[in-house]
DNA sequence: CATACATGCAATAGA
DNA sequence: CTATTGCATGTATGT
């Protein structure tokens, strides 16, 4: 937990922003490092490595190193959109940083649910502050790197919402070379040694050098530090313009440097990542000019030390605790959450998340979250699940990535999106670990399948997370692994009832992802509401007009408030299904898509397949549906049946589509019905436009919410 | 040609 | 007779 945070510039950014000068830097022998675009690690870690990282970081990579003065990313979106520079922080971040060397889940889910429509891009136009989880006290060998390396692709695949915003941006790069080993000796100190050495940490904390020490190459470590870091970053661009404000952030940069080199170790800073558009508002807000972007400076050097030395109290607390870890976090971030959610739901407070918002005069309207902006419309490059709420920003608004139709339609993900890092969440999904007793509830009993196919029922994903746990030793790790499997177990006897999960369907704490703000209002705000009926005008109940009405951001923020658990959800995207006339038709079964029914869901040994619990997300009611398989031909078509209630209630027709979540928590299933249909009235333009294609039968939804939750539904909440 | 999936439709069960 | 179940077939798409 160290936090790690980095701080990485790039390119134009540096233009705009003279931080730090690189010379005065050298000058003192200190080194700062920023990282660009040549990821010495992204090559040497192997194939996978890369493969993990979207092609979209090239964002992030594909600095030019000649560039060093590249310190933040162009393509940041104006800072209004994002409100909060995220650091990995706390809920996301959190829990990964104890659990997961990696940073993967550090990417904070705030920065995704405002970078969310960047995402799909690929855009880079994060700053992403992110605490990096590093922490992995482990004494790591090269073949436990190169292991660790592919398991976190293979969890990359059940990555989360906040993960993607990572591997979008690129953050997943740069997770992962956080967890590589780099001597940042040459930062803080006066190289002695070889700075190839991983060994070498004496002076940073003792849970970063059990986590630096990761690993690697270190000729890689060197460049990273040669040309990532450092020098790209600062130099490059001063040299060219030695003007005196120049000096002057470097200057204030370096102090700050030297006052904090005890606590902050290079790779922290590396991790700090900040968007260009932000700093650029950022800056203008605190006056603007050079003296705009020192104060921009020392405010986030504050808060990189404020945070960092937060995490890594939390880090000290204990080594092979990497649970207690977690959970502390995960309080953490629930205290915190209440507080900033009005704000910013999706940064945590006390997390990482860099707020600049906070400090500046005037903070960006919440609504700049839900622009409506094209960009934030990932319908373009490489879309994200479209569960992924924060890729998708916005998708309908909808915290849990059901998401707006616009967005989301047409939902079908490339076929590799679950290529998307995995969250956070994943990583510490402590759940089991933790005692969340009810985890394999989704199953109903079902022993056989685990709760999470990603992670118990892959070997690789398996491992990563005992590996990610903070075991010293293999035989630690082993320890862990056998004790993890006990759990497992145990949980999933026990597990009888599936919605009743501690998660419950109320306030989950730790959460290490932040849902997006909620979208449109009506889109959202009823589901939000836990109102049965997704958005479909008929099926809007109880919440008055008003609430729904254009007020908004604010305002579904505080239903969300209200409801409390709904605005901050683990739930991992497993897959989405565009409705076909069978599908919701009265045979009461939906076909699911083959590969990610294998792929997420559990395994079926028989063709009766198993009775599976999905909770509605909209309505908390949950659903005794039964996942099964027909034979077809040499293969298998995957049916989801006994949906019929499930449809009716939530109006759904041909053309809208359901999105299925696992509560990265309990392990349980949550299901959600989008209507793609144009949102009545207070429709906004755009979601008309998104719908466009597909079988678009505009026809009135005919809500069959008199259905309501009927029968067959177990009615859990409400 | 292979695969995935939407849907038709026969077989069966229940009213 | 209707509803349900399960399989088979047709079509679209990918290789």
């Amino acid at each position: 937990m160290g936090l790690k945070k980095e701080l990485v510039m790039h390119g134009e950014d540096l233009q705009n922003f003279d931080v730090v000068a690189g010379e005065g830097i050298k000058d003192s022998e200190e080194e700062i490092w920023f990282e660009t675009a040549s990821h010495p690690f992204e090559s040497n870690n192997n194939d996978e490595n890369k493969d993990a990282n979207m092609s979209n970081e090239n964002d992030f990579l594909d600095v030019d190193v000649s560039d060093p003065s590249s310190l933040f990313y162009a393509d940041f979106p104006p800072l209004p959109e994002f409100p909060c520079m995220s650091s990995s922080s706390s809920s996301s971040s959190t829990p990964v940083a104890t659990v997961a060397p990696k940073p993967l889940g550090v990417c904070s889910t705030a920065t995704t649910s405002s970078s969310a429509s960047t995402a799909s891009s690929g855009a880079a136009s994060w700053a992403v502050l992110k605490s990096d989880a590093d922490q992995d006290p482990e004494p790591v060998t090269d073949h436990d790197l190169v292991q660790r390396v592919e398991e976190r692709e293979i969890l990359m695949d059940d990555v989360d919402h906040c993960m993607d915003m990572m591997q979008n941006f690129g953050c997943i790069d740069m997770l992962e070379n956080t967890d590589i080993c780099w001597d940042p000796s040459p930062l803080f100190e006066d190289n002695n040694g070889d700075e190839n050495e991983c060994s070498q940490y004496q002076f940073l904390q003792p849970e970063e050098v059990l986590v630096n020490r990761q690993i690697v190459d270190e000729d890689e470590e060197e460049r990273v530090f040669e040309h990532g870091v450092v020098s790209g970053g600062m130099g490059g661009q001063n040299s060219g313009e030695p003007g005196s404000s120049t000096d002057d952030l470097a200057l204030v940069f370096f102090e700050w440097l030297k006052s904090n080199k005890e606590a902050i170790s290079a790779e922290d800073l590396r991790n700090i990542k900040i968007k260009k558009s932000t700093i650029e508002n950022a800056a203008k807000r605190l006056g603007g000019g050079k003296e705009g972007m020192k104060q921009l400076l020392k405010l986030i050097l504050q808060w990189v030390q404020n945070h960092h030395l937060q995490n890594k109290k939390m880090m000290m607390s204990g080594e092979d605790n990497e649970f207690h870890a977690v959970n502390t976090d995960h309080k953490n971030e629930n205290a915190t959450t209440s507080d900033t959610s009005a704000a910013n739901p999706s940064c945590a407070p006390e997390s990482q998340c860099f707020r600049l918002t906070t400090w500046l005069p005037a903070p960006p309207p919440p609504q700049s979250y839900v622009s409506e902006s094209p960009v934030m419309v990932p319908m373009t490059a490489p879309p994200p699940p479209p569960g992924f709420p924060p890729t998708i920003g916005y998708m309908g608004g909808d915290p849990y990535g059901g998401g707006n139709p616009t967005a989301a339609y047409p939902p079908m993900p490339p076929s590799d999106y679950h290529t998307w890092g995995p969250t956070p969440m994943q990583y510490g999904m402590s759940p089991h670990y933790g005692g969340y007793p009810d985890a394999a509830a989704p199953f109903g009993g079902y022993p056989n399948p685990p709760p999470y196919p990603g992670f118990y029922y892959h070997p690789g994903p398996t491992e990563g997370l005992v590996r990610l746990g903070s075991s010293a030793t293999k035989e630690a790790r082993k320890k862990r692994m056998a004790r993890q499997r006990s759990q497992m177990a145990e949980q999933q006897h026990a597990a009888a009832v599936v919605g009743n999960g501690n998660c419950g369907v109320v306030a989950p704490h730790g959460n290490w992802v932040y849902w997006p703000p909620p979208p449109p209002p009506q889109v959202v705000a009823p589901q939000q509401v836990n109102h049965p009926g997704p958005m479909v005008g008929q099926m809007m109940p109880p919440q008055p007009p008003i609430e729904r009405a254009a007020n908004g951001y604010q305002k579904q923020v505080g239903i969300e408030k209200k409801q409390g658990w709904k605005t901050e959800k683990n739930l991992r995207f497993l897959l989405q299904k565009v409705l076909k006339q069978s599908d919701v038709g009265n045979l009461g079964r939906i076909v699911l898509p083959k590969k990610e029914a294998e792929t997420h869901l559990p395994e079926l040994e028989a063709r009766d397949g198993i009775p599976i619990a999905m909770e509605d997300i909209g309505t908390s009611r949950v659903w005794n549906m039964r996942y099964r398989f027909w034979p077809n031909n040499k293969s298998r078509m995957y049916l989801l049946e006994n949906t019929g209630d499930f449809v009716r209630s939530n109006g759904l027709q041909e053309g809208d589509f359901i999105v299925i979540y696992s509560d990265v928590k309990c392990g349980k299933y949550m299901i959600r019905g989008v209507k793609v249909r144009p949102q009545q009235q207070s429709a906004k333009p755009e979601l008309t436009n998104k719908k466009s294609n597909k079988t678009q039968k505009t026809e009135p939804t005919s809500s069959p919410a008199g259905n309501g939750p009927s029968s067959s539904p177990t009615v859990t909440q409400s």
